[in-house]
DNA sequence: CGCTGCCGAATGAATGTTCATTCAGTTGTA
DNA sequence: TACAACTGAATGAACATTCATTCGGCAGCG
């Protein structure tokens, strides 16, 4: 019996199903499923894996959730809206598009890179069929490029941001990049920081990595 | 009936079986795999529905493959490998890393942006469940990526490229910001074409997106 | 306090469905 | 006729979901 819980899924309080439940519980069969889910993938996950993981009986799991696609659902909103909402409290602290981007990759990585499990359903489960999930998940991804892209808008407003790219490529390219170092952490066999490689990649974003220009940008080490 | 057939998937002349079958019949249900992959996901595929889209019995895709995740693997390995083949020749031709750079990220959009279907396979099912399928991915992402730090390292070496900074995080950066242009494309409801947005990637990438650097490098506008 | 009866959360065996896969039979060809 | 390719109905396994039953706890009562 391994350790489930983690930060990031914090405790709605009560179930979906309609009757308040005991919502520790709950939050056992939600923690049991983004393990299960991590581990096998969400179509090869059974129902009675949850249910045998958290400790509970099949039945029980119906007594929380709808079906297994909504136990997936709760997890990856419950998880983002908390993030989204640190997220914005953090960056509205910040003054310049710089420090902004730079403090939404280290939140990014750093959310991620606490949860493994979370990490994996986030990666892999989240990008599967074009219809059900994506379209679902897509509004997810707009809301945070949203914040990317605001940032990267002001700089070019304020002109410390380069004109000549459409804001919404570079949005993009900052995204991948950061979802990407997610990516190789999560397939990687090696253990390290996740969020330790937030400022490389900020750096690149903002540099670039051919030689002889405008290197080593100063940067307030945020946490 | 859709015109499925596009570029990129050569026939392997014979199928998996044994015997020698009807290599058009062998596209045919590949490249309507690949179709059904993309629209449903490879979960939610039935069988039925490849074999109805190859216009074939069902019982007739077995003749050509063992089961449906050799299916999937076939068209992914396919794919793959004529990409790499032709990625290495064409950066073989050229002489600097930064041109070797540009020209893999025109050849990887230009790759999926031809064929839809199979950059939704690429992106959405590909990345399913940690085991299976991405134990074999990682190996195709392995070798892909060992392109770009060859050329990134040769620009270290050379100078032409910040010292810095890990190769393994910037080959990461570039290849993350490429993949997502492709996922971007892939659920973007407008039409574009994805290889267009190559020079915009490469060149963050590249000078960065800071102001007052070292913008504007020449390139040789390749294809 | 001890007993009874009730409540509803929890259980897990039973149900029904959904396919992947098979194979006996058909068709087409040499 | 012999053989290969093909067909699609039949099979059976795998699972999601249901629901009749269990049982721990507690309110009410004597």
């Amino acid at each position: 019996m391994k350790q489930e819980s983690q930060p990031l899924l914090p405790a709605t309080g009560n179930a979906g199903g309609g009757t308040n439940r005991n919502a520790e519980k709950y939050q056992r069969i939600l923690d049991a499923a983004v393990a299960v889910f991590a581990d096998k993938g969400f179509f090869n996950s059974r129902i009675s894996d949850i249910a045998d993981r958290a400790n509970v009986a099949d039945g029980t799991v119906y007594l929380y959730f709808k079906n297994k696609e909504e136990i997936l659902m709760t997890a990856i909103n419950t998880a983002f809206d908390a993030f989204m909402r640190h997220a914005r409290t953090e960056v509205e602290k910040l003054a310049t598009p710089a420090e902004r981007l730079r403090r939404l990759a280290f939140l990014h990585l750093d959310a991620l890179g606490s949860n493994r499990n979370l990490a994996v359903v986030f990666q892999m489960e989240l990008r599967q069929s074009t219809r059900f999930l994506s379209e679902f998940s897509h509004h997810h991804m707009v809301e945070y490029l949203s914040l990317v892209r605001a940032a990267i808008n002001e700089g070019q407003a304020t002109g410390v941001f380069r004109r000549d790219l459409p804001e919404k490529i570079a949005a993009n390219c900052f995204f991948g990049a950061l979802d990407e170092m997610v990516t190789s952490w999560v397939l990687s066999a090696h253990e390290y920081r996740l969020s330790n490689v937030s400022d490389s990649v900020v750096d690149i974003f903002l540099n670039g990595m051919q030689s002889g220009g405008n290197q080593k940008v100063a940067y307030t080490g945020v946490q």
